[in-house]
DNA sequence: GTGAAAGCGCTAACAC
DNA sequence: GTGTTAGCGCTTTCAC
């Protein structure tokens, strides 16, 4: 089109020089005389000149550009673990590049591999569901690590997650020693994290002698989920509720109110995450809580070692979770 | 580094054609021979060959991206509005290119500017608070639209918003049928959305003929803003509050709350913007509610517009806002 | 139908 | 210090 935007030749050009000197002037090179320096910087400034970033990383064959695949920017767990690496990837000098794909697999795909057509050089994936095998692929050509699930196994994929299993011991434990017994698990759904909450909640359940009350209502991961979850799970009177996440443990709560049960009097609920919104001050959810921003951290800080030295091996970064216990779980009824 | 990826030219190497030919195979020309066209893409499929986006966008002259600012991903309410246009956009061809800066003024210049590196054909700045001259500055190199604000009046900018000022009328005319006089407003601090809101406050108070009650209270857009600045109007014993945004009118709930006040019963509270925070349905909000979606998906539709026909006049979208009645307002009490 | 060649804007040897 | 040159991977005339 009308892409009349001024390159470096415009930059030579006006300021007297070739090319390459514009180039090293600025790039900040030392071999430029003052006052070239002086004429060319002025001349850019003059000509509005902003590099192309195309050109740069086509001729450099880098694209100092980490690509981030984000499931779902609504629930708010992600925008903290953003916070956490994007500051940190910044300071390096790297740009990040964020896409979401919705609720959409294969719309998943498809967005990273754009990403991978722009170079990117490392890769974040936050929450997704594919496969291993597509994972695998992928981590072939570029950098990649996973944030929030820990079931890949793969030689070439850096994971930054914290421990469901420990995290779903916590849940369990806390509302055992409140007296709980027919304690239901809200699922997520069918994908990685959940399934591993689910397992979590199973494995503890058997620890704490209750393997016979174990029972998981397939859920979501959205308030609505949670809700239709747990009017379906009511109907069996559980005195507690261990849901897959903070965001259908609201939806949960507020199935047990509309039937008409107080919580934590009636039903106890508990969450999974710990995310800081200023909602749940309100509802005051006792959950377990995330390190989110430091789950982001440690992922920048993978993702750029692995880019500075590419043969380095895989690393597992395991976050600890902690319970915190706020006022949607109470002693169980004594009914 | 290592950056063996395969090239258009290995693709024609193994399919023994020349490079313009499998150029002209994989953007689909009718000019090629079934056979080539199927060795082509065998060689393209076996070599795992993708496209480098950036020589393309260097070669072609557009990026068909869309560089994507956004203030704070963190509030539910901008999550809502990029629903609206990645869809749109990707309908169309277009990749997203999606950026935060934080609360910071100067970090935003500067991811514009990475933006304009890219290429990028077009900018979508959602509810950022940069100066009219910077904005003018930039629209003169590309398509810009700015969103959730309609306070800047360039020939060369979009702007795509709802009419705040109305939308307070809403609010006001709302609390004022319930009887209440006391209305203050905690304002959502130094940016031109709040500063329209206050406005629209203020004029909606004086239609009401309540213009000795006007009372203003200095806040900000987030939930511990809205607290602190409802903590502050409480020493005054409004009856009712009428909050810059929702996030904040949920700080203020849990400020009157703790205060042993009752919502509504002795002090009504009324948001704006809509979100459909799960956890909204408890708390049950009423609020004046944003198109949200459709907000977003006018922006896609401007900048696609604009992208196609540069020359067109710019538009400012004017949206309705309308109010939504729930649980945190009622009659003003009767002392 | 297919190939050769030029060029997008930039960087990086390499000469001078 | 400064200029020349080649080349990054792709698209796009233009011949054949």
């Amino acid at each position: 089109m009308s892409s009349n935007r001024p390159t470096i030749r415009d930059v030579a050009t006006k300021s007297g020089v070739s090319k390459s000197l514009v180039a090293l002037a600025l790039s900040g090179s030392p071999k430029v005389s003052p006052t070239s320096r002086e004429r060319i910087e002025k001349a850019a400034l003059e000509l509005g000149y902003r590099p192309n970033a195309a050109a740069r990383s086509l001729s450099v064959r880098r694209s100092r550009t980490i690509g981030v695949l984000i499931l779902d920017l609504h629930n708010p767990v992600f925008a903290e673990i953003l916070d956490g690496f994007q500051s940190e990837l910044r300071e390096h000098g790297f740009t990040t590049m964020l896409v979401t794909a919705g609720d959409n697999p294969v719309l998943e795909l498809n967005e990273i591999d754009k990403l991978l057509q722009f170079q990117v050089e490392g890769l974040i994936l936050i929450s997704h569901r594919l496969p291993a095998s597509v994972l695998h692929d992928v981590s072939v050509e570029v950098p990649t690590v996973v944030v929030t699930r820990d079931d890949i196994v793969s030689a070439r994929i850096d994971t930054v997650s914290n421990d469901d299993l420990a995290g779903m011991t916590l849940a369990i434990d806390h509302l055992v020693s409140l007296g709980h017994t027919d304690i239901v698990h809200l699922s997520g759904g069918d994908n990685p994290v959940s399934h591993l909450r689910a397992k979590g909640y199973s494995d503890a359940m058997t620890a704490n002698g209750l393997k016979k009350h174990i029972r998981i209502v397939p859920g979501g991961l959205t308030e609505a989920k949670g809700y239709r979850a747990a009017a379906e799970a009511l109907t069996h009177r559980p005195t507690a509720l261990c849901v897959a996440n903070d965001i259908a443990a609201i939806g949960a709560i507020a199935a047990i109110e509309s039937a008409g049960l107080r919580v934590p009097e009636d039903v106890s609920v508990i969450g999974y995450d710990g995310i800081t919104l200023g909602a749940l001050r309100r509802i005051n959810l006792t959950t377990v809580g995330q390190p989110l921003t430091e789950l982001g951290r440690r992922a920048a800080e993978r993702i750029l070692d692995r880019v500075h030295n590419p043969t380095t091996e895989s690393q597992r970064v395991h976050l600890s979770a902690e319970l915190v216990v706020r006022g949607t779980t109470g002693p169980a009824p004594t009914s």
